[in-house]
DNA sequence: CGTCCTCGAGTTCC
DNA sequence: CTCGAGGACG
């Protein structure tokens, strides 16, 4: 990194308001000058950072961007947010607050070979059979492997970037994203929207990050397994100074929320734009055939207050406003046009400057995105093509088994420590005993290991021919007939894959598994409640039931290793804030097999209060949406356990409680069980204020429209969904009518 | 009865 | 993330 900005001088506070009165031209030609500079210094980032060919020399840039360091600290009013000086931003944050995702950033299906790639663009042919169309053009580009963020553009200006987090939700790091020098602060050329987000990948060149790891070593510091976690590390620094000196790129690959307002949609920016983005194309790498489809990319300039008809039109706009977007961007034609563009991209990997892990393809023509629509979590229109996940080979040191919340019993494999996909793996799950058998894996012998969708390891095959003929019989995986743990006998249900103890919460390492989920976030949420600690508590017989937890004690603390007065201290205060809850919290906390979230959720609306649900009948539980006979099974035999029973009675003595639902609303209300979708942006509900009032009154939301719909909430800029909507006849309503609806109720 | 889709549960590493 | 299985629907 030669080009470092540093942190920008201390502002003088040189002039009262009288004095600056007569000083009026000097100030105006500050002015001039400072706008200069700084169009010209984000035109030198740009050409450096986005375009890679710098126009200046480091020093030449050096001087511009100390003169306009000077000028700003001599006239702190020419200070304004979107100076690149203030890349280096303000103080460390001790938190990154939550961000909401409008447009929710949603994840990609996967394919893996050519007949997944062949039946994801004949999907897209049938979708769109009304249409006639006979092929499709798709937008495809890299699959960068860096962290998915969301940038907010208002009138042209960066207010606020985000994590993409779940989803839905993410964390504000603006401060940090601010210091990624190929992120515009403020948009260039013409015609951006009035409200832009821009959807994209941070991440890291192999080559930055080879020189950041050289400085680890040099200082003695540890080094980064790969470039994103690099990335990811450094993007959550909570002091920007140091991302600041950590070289992170940004590139852009979609759109999120967009606000159209033609009245806001020039920028009084002195040249300092992009320019010619034209040549973009020509030092990168040119990835062309014959197949490729060029017209739809050549919409010379972006027009003010229209939205684009094609994504490479707009990740065309975004690039002319100065975004920084791959380049190895093309439109191909059919099935054929996608398969050839990812052995292009293979071919080129290597050379390429980041880290990819496959190819994205994306229907080009919005409408037909939006006929298309999407299954739940993902779009349908969509598609990432992975690259075969790297392998390693390594050796089965041996295979332990693990018990589970549910008594599951996990065959786990260690391995001799192997570097793959930019961790070093030592263990892999093997799922189950027939798992085990189809691979035939055995203790000693040398296995294929890769990290399945890049994240969880796993053993692809064992390469029987390397086997010693010593180990043949010896290592064979027996499944252990009594529980490791509580040596109750392991039981395996017919036509079950998994063989479970049978101890229940004799169990200790159920005790322990079903403690840790009792604490976990998503549950009661108890903060500092963990493995270790858990272990000792229940090694010690502190702790025997989650009501045990609620009796601890400073002075029991103090005795365990590690738990000086500080930590028992925030554990008893983490415990405390955990007994204000909710109904759906808890019933999830319970650990009920086969309540899961969701479900944990559908039952507290169902019911409303602890008591209904306790006394329901099996007959009662099926009537609900989802809960078939199986899980009204768990639920009615897992209410019908004294010892449960006596459990929740002592959680409500110690004082755990929440806010009663309105039951009675619910059961009346003529919106329970009706389906909702939602669409567009309205007007002044969120969608999360929205979808939560509609689950208050017992009414369900879904993702997608069908017929099983009843009412189709509909936004400005309602896509796919509404039309669809309207073609199936069913009720739509604005915010307005919506409210009334609900309204009567409430 | 077969075919979606969604949910639950288990898992790894930093 | 991935698997299996539960549940809804045609």
């Amino acid at each position: 990194m030669v080009r470092a900005c540093r942190p920008a001088a201390s502002w003088r506070q040189s002039c009262s308001a009288a004095d600056c009165r007569f000083q009026v031209a000097a100030e105006s030609q500050a002015i001039i000058r400072a706008r200069q500079l700084r169009g010209l210094i984000e035109s030198h980032n740009h050409a450096y950072y986005a375009l890679d060919s710098p126009i200046i020399s480091d020093a030449e840039y050096d001087v511009l961007f100390r003169e306009l360091q000077l000028l700003e600290a001599s006239h702190p009013e020419l200070r304004s947010v979107d100076s690149p000086t203030q890349r280096v931003g303000g103080a460390a944050s001790t938190a990154f607050g939550p961000v909401h995702h409008l447009a929710p950033m949603l994840s990609l299906n996967n394919a893996f070979d050519a007949a997944e790639v062949e039946a994801f663009d004949r999907r897209c042919l049938d979708a769109l059979s009304v249409q006639k169309v006979t092929y499709i053009d798709y937008a495809c580009e890299p699959k960068f492997d860096g962290l998915a963020i969301s940038l907010r553009y208002e009138n042209g200006e960066f207010v606020q970037g985000a994590t993409r987090g779940d989803g839905f939700t993410g964390e504000n790091v603006t401060a940090n994203l601010r210091t990624i020098k190929n992120i515009p602060l403020r948009l260039s050329g013409e015609g951006f929207p009035s409200v832009l987000e821009v959807r994209g990948e941070v991440l890291m060149l192999r080559r930055d990050f080879e020189r950041l790891n050289e400085g680890q070593r040099s200082k003695g510091e540890k080094e980064f397994a790969n470039p994103r976690n690099a990335a990811a590390g450094s993007l959550r620094q909570l002091d920007p100074q140091i991302t600041a000196h950590r070289a992170l790129r940004f590139f852009a690959y979609g759109t999120g929320e967009l606000k159209i307002d033609s009245s806001a949609a020039t920028t009084d920016d002195t040249g300092g734009g992009s320019g010619d983005t034209g040549n973009l194309q020509s030092t990168a790498l040119r990835l062309r055939s014959g197949l490729a489809v060029q017209s739809q990319d050549a919409t010379p300039a972006p027009t003010g207050g229209s939205r684009a008809s094609f994504h490479s039109e707009m990740m065309h706009r975004l690039e002319s406003w100065g975004l920084p977007v791959a380049a190895e961007r093309e439109v191909v034609r059919g099935a054929s046009g996608l398969l050839a563009y990812y052995q292009r991209i293979g071919a080129a990997r290597a050379q390429l400057p980041y880290d990819i892990d496959g190819v994205v393809y994306k229907v080009n023509r919005i409408t037909d995105q939006d006929l298309i629509g999407f299954v739940s979590r993902a779009p349908r229109f969509a598609i990432a093509h992975k690259f075969p996940a790297e392998e390693a080979q390594t050796t089965v040191l041996s295979i332990d088994v693990q018990v589970g919340r549910t008594g599951a019993i996990t065959p786990v494999a260690r391995l001799a420590p192997v570097f793959v996909g930019g961790v070093t793996v030592t263990n892999a799950t093997l799922h189950n005993e027939d798992e085990v058998r189809r691979k035939d894996v055995r203790v000693g012998d040398t296995v294929i290991v890769r990290r399945a969708g890049d994240v969880i390891p796993e053993i692809v095959s064992s390469l029987p021919e390397m086997r010693n003929s010593g180990v043949d019989s010896a290592g064979v995986f027996v499944l252990p007939e009594k529980c490791p743990a509580c040596g109750s006998q392991i039981a395996r249900e017919e036509g079950e894959s998994i063989a479970r103890c049978t101890g229940g919460l004799f169990c200790p390492a159920q005790r322990k598994q079903a403690l840790l989920h009792f604490a976990s976030r998503r549950a009661m949420d108890i903060e500092g409640l963990g493995e270790k600690l858990v272990d000792q508590l229940v090694d010690a017989a502190v702790v025997k039931t989650p009501a045990d937890i609620y009796k601890l004690g400073i002075v029991g603390l103090a005795s365990l290793e590690r738990m000086a007065d500080k930590s028992a201290t925030n554990l008893l205060q983490a415990i405390e804030r955990s007994k204000q809850t909710t109904l759906a919290k808890f019933i999830y906390a319970l650990g009920i097999r086969n309540v899961g979230e969701t479900t944990a959720k559908d039952l507290a609306r169902h019911f409303g209060q602890l008591d209904l649900l306790l006394q329901a009948d099996v007959a009662l539980l099926q009537m609900i949406p989802d809960v078939g006979p199986v899980v009204a099974a768990s639920i009615a035999s897992f209410f019908s356990e004294p010892h449960n029973l006596e459990v929740v009675a002592q959680l409500r003595a110690a004082g755990v409680s929440w806010a009663d639902v309105t039951p009675a609303a619910t059961a009346d209300s003529p919106i329970a069980g009706k389906i909702f979708v939602l669409t567009g942006t309205l007007p002044v509900l969120s969608r999360d204020q929205a979808k939560a009032m509609i689950e208050a009154l017992g009414g369900k939301v879904a993702g997608s429209v069908s017929k099983k719909t009843d009412y189709v909430v509909a936004g400005t800029e309602a896509g796919s969904k509404l039309e669809k909507a309207l073609a199936l006849g069913l009720k739509v309503l604005d915010e307005e009518a919506f409210r009334q609806l609900l309204g009567a109720e409430l």
